[in-house]
DNA sequence: ACGATGATGAAC
DNA sequence: TTCATCATCGTA
């Protein structure tokens, strides 16, 4: 299992390592998992495209926490969409989990890993049902692009921080 | 191309 | 208390 270590750093940095690992969900004794194939960053109280950007709030504390918890928010009145908190407490980021295995879509992979409000500000961990484990699948193509619906983030909106992996082998 | 759908944050 | 916004998705 991912320990906090693994998140306690630069989030581009722990964005194209998350790529290969397996996201596992445990609830009412049904397991899930799956590999992560695609991530985005979003990174400091800078960038116009992350939550944090606009301050402490309610919802957004939890990205200012201690790496290795979920974010996980309601979009558009509809989706949750879940993050892994990284760096340092008090400097807020994370990481966005867009795809796993053939699930494509932030939307979809809460759906299918059943994952909702209810995960959010918890510890990555066995006991709080939801984790991500090192299989051993080492990736070796990532293609680098920039982040998915965030066309309002002025200069931010650029940011080539969304990492997919293309090609992997297990070791 | 567009509407669904509701929590969130900021303005009033 | 209101109101615009939104890290998306399914259908057309």
């Amino acid at each position: 299992m991912l320990s906090k270590k693994f998140f306690d750093r630069p989030t581009l940095m722990a964005a194209r390592e998350l790529l290969g690992k397996f996201l596992v969900r445990e609830v009412n004794s049904e397991r899930m998992e799956g590999m992560i194939t695609e991530v985005e960053a979003y990174v400091g109280p800078n960038d116009k495209a992350s939550h944090a950007s606009r301050g402490r709030t309610e919802r957004t504390k939890v990205m200012f926490g201690k790496p290795g918890h979920w974010y996980v928010y309601l979009v558009y009145g509809m989706h949750y969409c879940v993050n892994i908190v990284t760096e340092k407490e008090h400097y807020p980021a994370a990481i966005l989990i867009r795809s796993v295995d053939g699930v494509t879509g932030p939307g979809r992979v809460s759906k299918q890993f059943k994952i909702d409000k209810t995960c959010d500000a918890n510890a990555s961990s066995r006991k709080s049902g939801l984790w991500i484990e090192d299989r051993g699948v080492r990736v070796q193509r990532i293609e680098r692009g920039k982040r998915i619906g965030v066309d309002y983030a002025r200069k931010w909106k650029d940011k080539p921080w969304r990492f997919r992996a293309i090609e992997w082998k297990q070791r």
